[in-house]
DNA sequence: CTGAAAGCGCTTACAG
DNA sequence: CTGAAAGCGCTTACAG
């Protein structure tokens, strides 16, 4: 490794000169000839500054701590990681993230790692969202909560709209025509759950539309998915449904299928996730909204940064586009997902909008 | 932060008497009296070891570089970074990882980063089983690569088994008595594809049993896969087909419905992969083979760990247990997949064997 | 405009 | 058995 000595010893100068120019900080303290000298000097040399001398001194790491439940092995919630990982670099930061697999004391112990290793802040983020009791060690560092709440209402939180997914959904298939429009939900106290529903019952209200209960089913992930698909089906005939998820609507599928139903056609169904190994196995294609994964990770990072370095958030873009939009009070923002046309609704209009 | 000197204070010794005792190296130095009272004010004062003061004199920063192409935009893969995650926590390690988005600039960019935070070794690791050029960068470094094969045939590889586990497959379709097994691969160049094949071709000839060319069919993931799983299932008749992937699979299933046979009665399916989303949509279950991506990303942090402080490999199990075997002659290691029973095979056998 | 010096928190010969 | 000192690579007052 080239030091900052090997280049003065080079250029025949300071150290200190040396950190000046390099550090972009030699106005009025070193002359233009000998900056440019020192700037070639160490470029021949192929100069990479030592990031943890650095650190020591200046006790700014540049390091982020990106803590999370089990985010990584759940494929759509990577992208949190991607967008963080994107915001990081731009801002010249790097990532160390850890999964805590819900292990309290496992959690502990990596926050703590964190710290010795100097993190300059941490994101705290989850696989899905919810309300979360923030670690104590964590709420005396910069910190951004992100898929979740902070059960404070005191750290700044970054998750989606559930309501305007709930309202979106509803409104694409009230678009597409359907009539009786059912909602076909999670059984489990996930926050989502009644905040989705909310958002479809307003969709029909605006619309005119009732809210029939015989139309509202919730049903549990892997246990009775598929039977109560085709009891709302037979029983409330519905002609559109809205699923809480991709694999709700793969019982829909299943059902539809089982009852002789053409989806598209005879029933349109729009759910949420785009998990692309479920719509890649769904014929005809789901219409699905994507959750902002990559850019809940990607605003985390500008809102910590700006908090580490007490400045505005930066004003960065990603290089993969935005699908989604914000909505930003002081500590807590919401952001919505984007439709995914595909062909599962009927008359579907292509391309986003 | 308390240093090694606040407790050299309150102990009323020296720091370098602290820094012995911590680190286990006291023997013949520091009495044992002294020492306990050394340990006992770090414990009381909370004392954290700075990481970053360590690595500036030790030039040992306990970090590993873990770059990979696109690897947590997949799903499966993933597994790779949690089963390294945690054999380097075990080992005392962190790790840094950095997604290259397959851009070569980007990838230089971010090993020169990993460089100046001074990562100790190198993880290089692929989204799927292919052969790599290994950047210069990389080579002067301890590098190990991941799910992929080194090029030069020179740094340590870590890879699937891939025909171990179309034999694998194929026998199970054999064991469940199917006469006429058919393989349902893949058109790209991927290095799995034959080596699958020849897997699949062995079990065959091993039960006495023609590879008939009418039974092997290849298609590409997203674009003919329906169509040629419809005329394969037609003009083959198979009782059996061992699919490249879950995706294939599904289009089987497709093709199946579509001809109404029944799938685990008139035709039995055995793939690879075992991706939730995938064998969560499909009906009846899908019995696949999952590949060791946990298994791969934990004996890498070994082998790494092993090169960069030159022992032997470390004797360490992972929490989660192991479901693949190993086969390791010097530089390159091969790996088993596990298979997972599930209904699309007659008479099934329930559990792992 | 430039250099010498102190110090970030550690480890490790070296001298007693 | 113990302490004083040097040094890892950097940054930053301070003095000229």
């Amino acid at each position: 490794m080239v030091s900052l000595k090997d280049i003065a010893k080079q250029a025949g100068v300071s150290v200190c000169a040396v950190s000046l120019v390099l550090n972009g900080k030699y106005k009025n303290r070193v002359s233009d000839t000998t900056a440019e000298h020192i700037r070639e000097t160490a470029a021949s040399l192929h100069y990479e500054p030592n990031m943890l001398a650095r650190t020591l001194k200046t006790n700014k790491s540049h390091t982020l701590g990106f803590v999370t439940d089990e985010i990584i092995t759940t494929p759509f919630a990577v992208r949190i990681m991607l967008g963080a990982q994107e915001a990081a670099r731009k801002l010249g930061y790097i990532l160390i993230s850890m999964n805590t697999n819900n292990d309290k004391s496992l959690e502990r112990q990596e926050i703590a790692t964190l710290k010795r290793y100097h993190a300059d802040g941490f994101l705290y983020a989850f696989m899905y969202h919810r309300v979360v009791d923030v670690p104590s060690a964590l709420r005396s560092m910069p910190t951004v909560v992100v898929d979740a709440e902070d059960a404070n209402h005191d750290l700044p939180s970054i998750y989606p709209d559930e309501f305007g997914i709930g309202y979106d959904a509803t409104n694409r298939l009230i678009k597409a025509g359907c009539r009786r429009i059912a909602y076909f939900g999670s059984e489990s106290g996930i926050i989502a759950q009644p905040q989705r529903l909310a958002g479809y019952r307003k969709a029909l209200h605006d619309a005119g539309m009732n809210d029939d209960p015989q139309l509202i089913v919730r049903a549990t992930e892997h246990q009775n998915a598929d039977e109560r698909a085709v009891d709302l089906l037979k029983v409330a005939a519905p002609d559109g449904v809205f699923c809480f998820n991709d694999v709700r609507a793969s019982s829909i599928y299943a059902a539809a299928n089982e009852l002789g139903m053409t989806i598209g056609k005879d029933i349109s169904i729009v759910s949420v996730d785009n998990l692309p190994n479920i719509t890649d196995a769904l014929r005809p294609g789901l219409t699905t909204i994507e959750l902002p994964h990559y850019e809940m990770g990607f605003e985390a990072v500008c809102q910590l940064v700006a908090m580490i370095e007490q400045r505005d958030k930066p004003d960065i873009k990603p290089d993969q586009m935005f699908r989604s939009s914000f909505d930003t009070d002081d500590t807590f923002t919401t952001m919505h997902g984007s439709i995914i046309e595909r062909d599962s609704v009927q008359h579907a209009a292509h391309g986003n909008e």
